[in-house]
DNA sequence: AGGCTTACCTACTGATGAGTAAGACTACTT
DNA sequence: AAGTAGTCTTACTCATCAGTAGGTAAGCCT
């Protein structure tokens, strides 16, 4: 009992049986939990078990090694993560409204599941470690998907200047800005996802350049969700 | 030897006698290869006695526990970071030159100390630790930096609209778009810190909705440095 | 009923790594 | 030359933790 528990739920000794989906769900909320406030190193597998309310072995026996479960946790919280996004970016829409529809997406699903973005985005910098190919597979799934909007933005346009470059560096980027919003964010827990999202797009869309000519970005269209 | 060593110098057994001071700085460069290449937890205090060329109670001796001694490298590096950038940047330039300036020098400085970069960075998300607190003061001193900058430039210009928010957490995001855009450096190293300052600058004063109309940022002056 | 599968456990092993005890060597003082 | 302050070492201790051996019990078939 030297560190603070996770909070939360303990059962009773001998758990009730049950299949094993529904456990390898419990072990992998527990060990996004876990890995999400301690990191990979910090937590250990037996902080994940207790927090599962199971025994360490029903573990190994279900999810593999340590770095196994990390991947597994990454792969599953980066899909949901996607998925949120993509669902509300649809490619007929003008390039400015797929950018805020995405980033608002974005905002939304970190309020909502701070444990999931936490265990992404901590041990981003990670390299050298074998989940580190889940990690970089992410993030580059997520750059991706930006990278095509920007290119589709420059390709309607007409212009293809800013793409002289490639715009994988620019999405890039915006990820890494969104990625310092989100946690500036949870020392200011009162703003909204649309705040959030409007401060990155008016330094995304329209750049330090026109916020100092009192040029700001709003959103034009109706409110869209909560 | 399970894992690749640093690269680098090991010296025979007894080691000379040398200085304190001499010493303290011979460890913590060793400290900053180590812990940049292996993150925090991953380093070991063996590895790092071993690349430094000395046994381990000296580090104990002179740097303190693992925890300090990560806390005086972040120390160190953290400020020739932020000397590097406030060195160049003089408050009586108009704002976007100070940008220009400011970005510049960063790139130009990971270019040039990839490991001191990368032990701040690598780090970045931990929460928790005891060294967070030097983390985080680097961070908040980098982001008051900027934030007083971008508060001139609404002033300047006569505007406060884009302050209306506060500064900080743009500031912040464009922390965030620069260690996005560092680390994409590092799988293309190929490219200039002009480039790559460019391209923040293209990002954070332009923004995308100037780059779709195929206005790119471009620096204006005579070229600075190489 | 007996048998088989699957869920589940306690209690270990073995490695790694932070931190230290206790002393040895060197050089500078007086 | 003897003391002493500072440098440096080998060789431990001790805690933590990934991973496992070897079992118990619950349900589910015949």
């Amino acid at each position: 009992m030297t560190k603070k528990d996770v909070a939360g739920a303990r059962t009773p000794p001998r758990a009730k049986r049950l299949p094993r989906a529904v456990r390898e769900r419990q072990i992998l909320d527990a060990a996004v939990r876990v890995f999400s406030e301690r990191g990979y190193h910090a937590a250990s597998m037996d902080e994940v078990s207790d927090v599962a309310g199971i025994s360490k072995p029903m573990i190994y026996a279900y999810l593999g090694s340590k770095e196994e479960l990390f991947a597994a946790c990454i792969r599953r919280e980066a899909t949901r993560l996607m998925e949120s996004i993509g669902g509300v970016v649809d490619v007929n829409l003008d390039p400015e409204e797929q950018l805020w529809r995405g980033v608002l997406a974005f905002f939304t699903f970190v309020g909502e599941n701070r444990d999931s973005w936490q265990v992404l985005h901590r041990q981003a910098g990670t390299q050298g470690a074998p989940f580190a190919a889940e990690l970089a597979e992410g993030r580059r799934a997520a750059v991706a998907m930006i990278s095509a909007l920007l290119d589709r933005a420059a390709g309607k346009e007409g212009v293809g200047a800013f793409a002289e470059g490639q715009t994988e560096p620019l999405a890039a980027a915006l990820t890494g800005a969104g990625e310092a919003l989100a946690e500036w964010w949870l020392e200011h827990p009162e703003e909204s996802p649309k705040a959030m999202a409007r401060r990155l797009m008016n330094l995304s869309w329209m750049g330090f350049g026109n916020l100092v000519l009192g040029r700001a970005w709003h959103p034009d269209k109706q409110p869209e969700t909560a």
